[in-house]
This record gives structure tokens, C-alpha cells and sequence, in this order.
DNA sequence: TATGAATGAGGCTTCATTCAT
DNA sequence: GATGAATGAAGCCTCATTCAT
């Protein structure tokens, strides 16, 4: 009884007010500290409408991330990268990207926040197993392809390079925020460089060490 | 006015108890999201207790980290870091201390998280500053000291460099508590190398790049 | 987004038991020490729809005055008074009309010394200003008509022959509630008249003292 | 097993602080919204001490109305009134004193007003049934001699009579609280003047209405 | 005699969710 | 299809009172 073929019914204007103002509340406050009664009075919809497209609080928060997943749909970016035989220009490629849509979703990062921490509390609950497992596997993909190539590092879990690359992803996702550092196209260039600098150091191969 | 006084007079026992109690749920769940009603029941107090001892909520959340600031008193660790002219050597130390402590509380790192929250949170708060300060300034003087030494970049902003550390400490400290890695001691050098390494790849000044 | 809208689309039975129930509980008890609870179960409503009509208590005490302040609509009677040239006798007509809607309204006078405590106990606060200033001029408006005519005196401040007025109206109001003395309507006339006298001792202009 | 002997055996420091700091405490906030925590803090009591003191909060409020009873001690004012022929110059001199003492224990009048509500409150109590009944049968007699000697209206009840004195008392007494009006023994008198014409023009035996 | 630690009922408020219309 | 009125559990906090020492 998914509620999402409802809600995908729904003129597309509405449909998006909805997510935007859904996404902006969890992206500040997270999962648990999101206020439904916020999000329902910034999209300007009834209580009744939002039980009727969604299940429940926490589909909706699934409803957003599934919709920030398409807007991303790192896919094909990923499906791309290593081709050209340069593995790290492609992944700034792919910086320079995710800058980006962050400067048209905001909220698109804080999400990402939410996202982790929700499955971190709810560990037993599978329901954002999917999603999870497509991000991861992406990552994970990836960061093989990058081992194939000679250019990845071996010696760590594979796992928990993911990690490091979230984790460095978030930090210079928020003090580019907080700094308002991309105005213009070529600071978004020159941050996507330190970001790829940053993955760079910390995954490549190196003998000496 | 404080209560801290009266609740430093209780049993150690008990006293440890509503400090983990604590910790672990502000650990798990962040500020806002813990319930007191959840720590009071694992700590097995009354709920008349808590306000005795405690101002309000806020209040008890500045104990633990108060408790935890004292347990870890990273101050000394800190001031003798590139003393020995062997930077990378002594940070490793740090790390090896650092991990041991883990064992003994785990839910240190989730405090560390929750407290980062808070300030981000509460801006205008004056609560932290001087935790926060401490703690900030604890890793510039840190990171300033291997800029003088010639060892640590200084193409980054300074306040940067000290997230980016924050950031992979706290994954690798998840890491390491979701894979149980640190049952040795062995293990725990192990690790502490990783990290360093880790430090290492992300702050060393580096001419090709 | 006050919330009053949605009280006033309540069925009227309901709204007024509402009123009622919170009215009384005020009446006795004063704002601070009314209970929410009690008047929830009184007026037989859930907690959550009390916080969907009312804002809070506070809102829930002003919605209760307001009501009053409605009903007792003491505008008109006040403008009209002296125009008569008859200025006690006009002032009788007035004390009548007070009594009975008081048999009507049982808790008004006592939600009348609620509203003078809650200022006086929250006197940097606006809440009341408009509703106290309406109340206050229409009393001075009303005695400075009679200081015109030459009937009243004008050798104690205004606003303490305004709150002797108050005072003694209140004294009365609770003698003739509790002494169920306003059963029929000469009775009503009888107080009034005794009402209109102590006005009179109180306020006429005397040259023997 | 009243307590109150082993209250009457404190140090006569100790047992003035409390009751002073129990007096403006009931004063500012009445009977039930007083803090027992804010008394204990002020007059630097233990919480164990006073119930040690005192059965309970209600008996605490009692002794303090006691000790003002005794205090002001009006049986031997009233007893005297009259007897010189003077009756309203008698009254006169009582006002003056009343004015006085005000100026000592300012937390007078207020405790007064908490009484009345009080009674009001827990009619069915009967725990101040005995010191009402001593100031309203002061009241009533001072009140009956005055009808003896021709001088007071017996048209209205004499418990009216009584209330009606109480309140315009009180109303003058808050109105020189706030205006800070009696600074000097002049202004004393001219306000104990204000006073006592108020009560005559109340009480006095009138042919002409 | 005297202490202060400990209690638990009750205070106001917010929230996700349900259901009659 | 869609609404918004209504619910009650849970949130944090204060309080008068009790009791072991």
C-alpha cells in the first residue's frame, strides 16, 4: 500500500513544494527532530493530504531520498568514470558536478546527514537497506574500479574508504556552506579541486608509507 | 548554585552509572532527540533525583562532557606533541592513548558528535565556548606547531585542516568500535598507524600536487 | 495563526462549555494556579485538541476574557451615561445591567480579579495592555464626565477612585453570589441601588470635609 | 503535635528570618504559588529543619499569620475606640498606626490578601476558622459600637460593612505601596486622613438618601 | 535536633497519527 | 480524493513532602 504512485499523481509544482519543504526540515533537524507540523505548513498542505501520499513521517523522509537519488543519479557518472583512462580527472569531473546540484538542492547534503544518522539509530530496520546498499555499492564499485586501475590503495577495508570519502565529502560540503565559497563558476572549480586533492591523498597507492 | 557539587558527592558507583547512562543516550541519539525519561530509567533514578542533581537537561549533558573532558585531559598529551622534533611519531602516540581510552568509554566519540551538534545548533550559546575552545584550540596550536615545522600544509584554512582530522577520527572510531577491532593491543597500534596515516595523507605538505 | 479561527468553528454547546469550564477554574484559582487539566476534564476535551484551539494557556485565559469582554460590550452603556444629565441615576441603569448579566456569567467577576493579578504579576507584559486600557478609560472617561457635571471630586488621583470603584464592585458581586441575593428582579434593583450608593458616598463631591 | 513550640524555642534571628522570609514570599505570590524551595533558600534554612519546625507548607503560613495577628494586635486599639466620644478621630488614630506598621513589615497587607484567598479557596477548612473569626468579630464589634453611638449605618449587613472596610484598606494600602507615598509621618497622616474620610463616607448613618 | 538526599505526582506543551465527513 | 478536528503518549520540569542518618 506505497503511497508514492498517489503522491507521483500530483501536479508537479505541488509535488516539489512538498519535497523542498520536507527536505529543508529534515535536512536542519534530522529525522527525529523534524517537525511534521513545519513541513505541512511551509508546502501549504492539509494533514489529511499528507496521509493521504504517505504512509507515515518516515515514508516521506524515504519519499525525499529516493527523490534526491534520481536528481543525483550518480549512476551513469559513476557507469562513466575510469574510461577515459584518467581516473582522477574523471572524479573531478564528478566534483565539479555534486557542487553543482548542491547550489540548486541546499538541503541535498543535509539529507545525506539525516540519511546516515537515521540508519545508524535504527539498525535493525530495513528500510533504507536498498537505498543504502545502492550508494554504498556505487562507492564500492567505484573505488574497485580505481584498485583495477593501480591508482587505489589496497590495504584499507574497502568499506571504510567509502567512509573517509563521505565523511571529507560532508566537511568541505558545510564550511563551503557556511563560507558561502561558490558564488561564482570558477570557486565551485577550485573547491572541486581540493575536494579531489583530498580523495586523492587519501586513496591513492603509495609505496613509501 | 550549581548542583554539580551534590551530584559529585554521590556514591562513585552511582555517579558512573548516571554518567554512562547518559552518555550512551545523548551518544546515540544527540542532544535534543535523548529522552531523559530513557536515562533515568537505565540509571535507575527518580526523576525528582535528576533535578536535584542536575540544572535541567542541558545541565546534565555539559556533566558528561565535563567527565569526559577530565577522563581524556588531552591538554598534556597535546603540549608535548613536537617536542621530540618527531611529529609524526608523537601524533601516533596521541592516537594509541586515544584509542585506549575508547575502550574503557565508548560512548565518548558519540558525546564528541552529539556536543558538535549542539554548538551547530545553539550558535548563539555560550555554553561550549569554552569547551569548545579548548578543544579547537587545542588542534590549531597542534596544527600550527607542524606548519612551523615545516611538516603540515598551509594551503587550507587552518580551521578546515582541524574538521577534516575531527571527521576522520570519528569514522575510524566507528569503525573500529562496529568491528570490534581493538581487543588487543596489538590491534590498537595497528590502527593507531592507520589513523596516523590518515592524518599524515591529509596534512603533509606536498611539493607535486 | 492564532488559533481562535478554529475555536470559533466549534459547535457553540461546545465552545461554551469550553468557556465555562476554563472560566471557572480561573475564576477560582487565578491564571497561575488554574489547572489545564482540570478544566480539560471538566470541559471534557482531549489535551491535544486543547492545543489545537489555544495556543496556550495564556491564549486559552485571553480567549476566556475576550469572550467576556464581548458580552458585557460595557461601550455603549458607558457612552451614554451622563447624557441624561441624570449622572447617578444613569449610573444605576448601569449597575443593573451589571447584576444580571452577572447571574448570567457566574465567573465573570472572578476572571475580572484574575486579569487585574495576571497584570500585576506580569506587568512589562502587553498581553492585557489593550483589554486593561479599554477597562481603565472607559472608568476614567466615566469619572471625569462626572467631574465635569460638578457631581464628583477631584481631590484624590483618577485612577485610585477607579480602583476603589473596582474594589467595591467586587465586594458586592461576591456578597450577593454568595448570599444568593439576586433571585428575582427587585432584588437586583435593591443591590443596585445599594451599589449606586456606594458609588455615591465614594465619589461625590463634598464641601463639609 | 503542632509544631510550633519548637518553633517558639528557635533563636529570635533565626525564627524573624524565616517568618520574614516566608511572609514576602506569600505576599508576592499567595498561598499556593508560593515556592517552599524559595523560602528555604532565602531565609538559609534547611528543607529537613522545616519540617522539623512545621507539619507543612499550610502550617508555615498559619505561623506567619499568627505572628502578624500578634503583631498588630488590634484587640487593645479597638477595645479603646469609642470610649474617648470620638469615634471617627479614634479611627483616625488607628489608620495612622496601621500605616505605621505597614511601613514596617510591608509584607503585611499582602499576607492579608493571601488569607482572604485562601479562605476562599478551601472553604470547606476550617484551619483559619479561628483567626478569621477573631479579625471579623474585631471588625464586627468595632463596627456595632459605632452603631451604638449613632454614628454607623445599620441598613447594610455588618459582615458587608466589614468586607467592604477590608477592601478599601487595601486598596490604599497597595496605592501608597506603589506610589511610595509614605516616606514621611506628614504624608502618613494625610493618607490615614484619605482613610478615614473613606470609611465615614462609607459607614456613616446618612438621612438624606 | 537537624540534615539534605530522594521521591513521584502533577505542571504545561508538542507530536505523529487517526478518522468522520 | 481530500480535509482538518481530535487524540493521547511522551516530552521536560517543579513541587511539597518523606526518611534514613
Amino acid at each position: 500500500m506505497s503511497p508514492r504512485p498517489r503522491f507521483l499523481k500530483l501536479d508537479k509544482n505541488r509535488r516539489e513544494s512538498i519535497l523542498e519543504a520536507a527536505g529543508e526540515e529534515f535536512s536542519k533537524f534530522g529525522f527525529e527532530n523534524a517537525s511534521l507540523n513545519q513541513i505541512i505548513k511551509r508546502a501549504g498542505i492539509s494533514k489529511g493530504a499528507t496521509y493521504y501520499y504517505f504512509d507515515d513521517k518516515q515514508d516521506l523522509f524515504m519519499t525525499v531520498v529516493d527523490h534526491l537519488m534520481q536528481v543525483f543519479n550518480k549512476e551513469d557518472v559513476i557507469e562513466a568514470l575510469g574510461e577515459s583512462g584518467d581516473f582522477w580527472g574523471d572524479i573531478e569531473a564528478y566534483a565539479v558536478n555534486s557542487f553543482k546540484l548542491m547550489r540548486k538542492i541546499p538541503y541535498a547534503k543535509g539529507m545525506m546527514r539525516a540519511v546516515l544518522e537515521f540508519t545508524r539509530r535504527h539498525e535493525g530496520s530495513i528500510v533504507f537497506e536498498k537505498t543504502m546498499e545502492i550508494g554504498r555499492n556505487l562507492s564500492v564499485k567505484f573505488i574497485e574500479r580505481g584498485q583495477r586501475l593501480g591508482e587505489v590503495r589496497d590495504d584499507l577495508p574497502t568499506e571504510l574508504l567509502v567512509e573517509l570519502m563521505i565523511a571529507v565529502d560532508l566537511v568541505l560540503d558545510r564550511w563551503t556552506l557556511e563560507n558561502q565559497a561558490l558564488d561564482s563558476d570558477e570557486e565551485i572549480e577550485a573547491w572541486s579541486a581540493n575536494l579531489v586533492d583530498l580523495f586523492r591523498r587519501i586513496l591513492e597507492k603509495r609505496e613509501d608509507i
